[in-house]
DNA sequence: GATAAACGGGGCTAAATCAACACATTCACA
DNA sequence: TGTGAATGTGTTGATTTAGCCCCGTTTATC
């Protein structure tokens, strides 16, 4: 058995099991508690699983308490939290419509919203409308569709069919990459359908990402170059890639 | 159990109830006196509780999270509790469908979900969804519509309608009143809306509702008492209630 | 202010973890 | 067909952690 087979088989024992302990893995899989730590450790890595003394429990088990103040997100949150900040600036005025997507950026943004905002926001991200959704001065509205479980957000024929009706003033998305040639991307098939269903149906599109995703290409564009108004990302952006897509017509805004 | 499991539950449990005693804690998670305090010193250092002599009450941040997320209620939380552990028994085959209503009592049911559980779980509710969109096994959909604050649920004429188009072999619906006359009911409109939706798109309808609400009529009915196959109560339900809405053909379970 | 409960520190044990190194296997490339 | 780098795994010993027990001190409550 070579080692991912191990570590994918560990990632979904602890997605059903709810908690696995170092020394039974080492039995189930015939390998000492060294070769365990280290897988699990992989496994921490990737975010599927969190390590606790003696074993690990699934990532999501203790985030559902964190999510609500505390981000929980390990990767980059001092320059998530900037561009969120630079993003607030781009909220439209008060009674507009807008699309908040998935992912921790957003969230971020949405913990920075003042209290006493009046918008109308449609979201088909979990983790965003339970933020919002005791928010007083926020008109929610949920779309409709199959949550996935990596981003907890819902995708689908249906989420695209409902986007398709609605027309938003802004629309706040994220990307796991964006360059002049290959627009904006994301590796997921139904994500990027859901994000180019939003770009489409908004008078302006607002695309949030770090700068280690500025340059960069993934698998699916979701939005042409030109279909996007404005990048917030943050100062540790190559000054060629962010000449680039400033002479594509985006307006780039560093934080 | 890990101590981080048993800090989680301890985190979870000051939220419920709002206040927890020391040695109660030790014999419940069968530990000392003195883990248990180191439990809830580190849940302090999380902001999660709040340390008292002899215990332990929910810190301030932590109410708001769980207003939003778990549920927060104050009223006959054991009664609830039981009704939820009761009403579990009633979940369908592995692969089956299930509505979802919002309210604390199906926000119990949620929580003691098996993690084995497979099963496809329509809701508008968004603190049930935030509790499900990590559920390894469970697929989740969302259901569209504008999300009231009061209740954290979309309702509204597209929540009804992306309901008529979907079938469940279980409604878990919740009710404000239930008699033999009235049916189920429930004062707010657009709920009675959403809840009547459920139960005609639904091959099976259990309603939730402690005894309080057992023979009471609220303003709007969702459903004949015909509709209704199941009532899961707890046992401060009186004898004639119980009898009319047996003699009406609803099966009465009392936890 | 008496008393019982709760607290917190020190010491202890067993288990888990970490760090460093050795050994084996695989694969690329000359 | 060697050679050598990269990777995965096991071994060992030092270190850390979790939890319990004991006991003097502090706190609530009547």
């Amino acid at each position: 058995m070579y080692a991912e087979e191990r570590q994918q088989a560990m990632a979904q024992l602890v997605a059903e099991r709810g908690r696995l302990s170092v020394v039974e893995l080492a039995e189930t899989f015939d390998v000492t508690t060294e070769t365990v730590r280290r897988d699990l450790s992989a496994l921490e890595r990737l975010g599927l699983a969190r390590r606790v003394h003696g074993g690990a429990v699934p990532a999501g088990s203790l985030a559902m308490i964190e999510s609500g103040l505390l981000e929980r997100d390990q990767v980059l949150p001092d320059e998530k939290q900037r561009i969120a900040r630079r993003a607030l600036d781009l909220l439209p005025a008060a009674g507009s419509t807008v699309f908040i997507d998935a992912g921790s950026t957003t969230g971020h943004l949405i913990g920075l919203l003042p209290r006493d905002t009046r918008l109308v926001v449609f979201t088909h991200a979990v983790p965003i409308a339970a933020r919002l959704a005791s928010h007083p001065h926020v008109e929610l509205h949920l779309l409709p569709g199959r949550v996935r479980v990596t981003t907890q957000a819902a995708v689908g024929a249906d989420t695209v069919e409902a986007l398709q009706r609605i027309r938003a003033d802004v629309a706040f998305v994220g990307a796991n990459g964006i360059s002049a040639d290959h627009g904006a991307s994301t590796p997921d098939r139904d994500e990027a359908a859901t994000k180019r269903a939003m770009v489409r149906s908004a008078h302006r599109v607002v695309v949030l990402a770090d700068a280690t995703k500025v340059g960069q290409e993934s698998a699916i564009s979701f939005a042409d170059i030109g279909d996007v108004d404005v990048l917030v990302t943050d100062d540790q952006v190559r000054e060629r890639d962010s000449a680039a897509l400033t002479a594509a017509g985006v307006e780039v805004l560093v934080s």
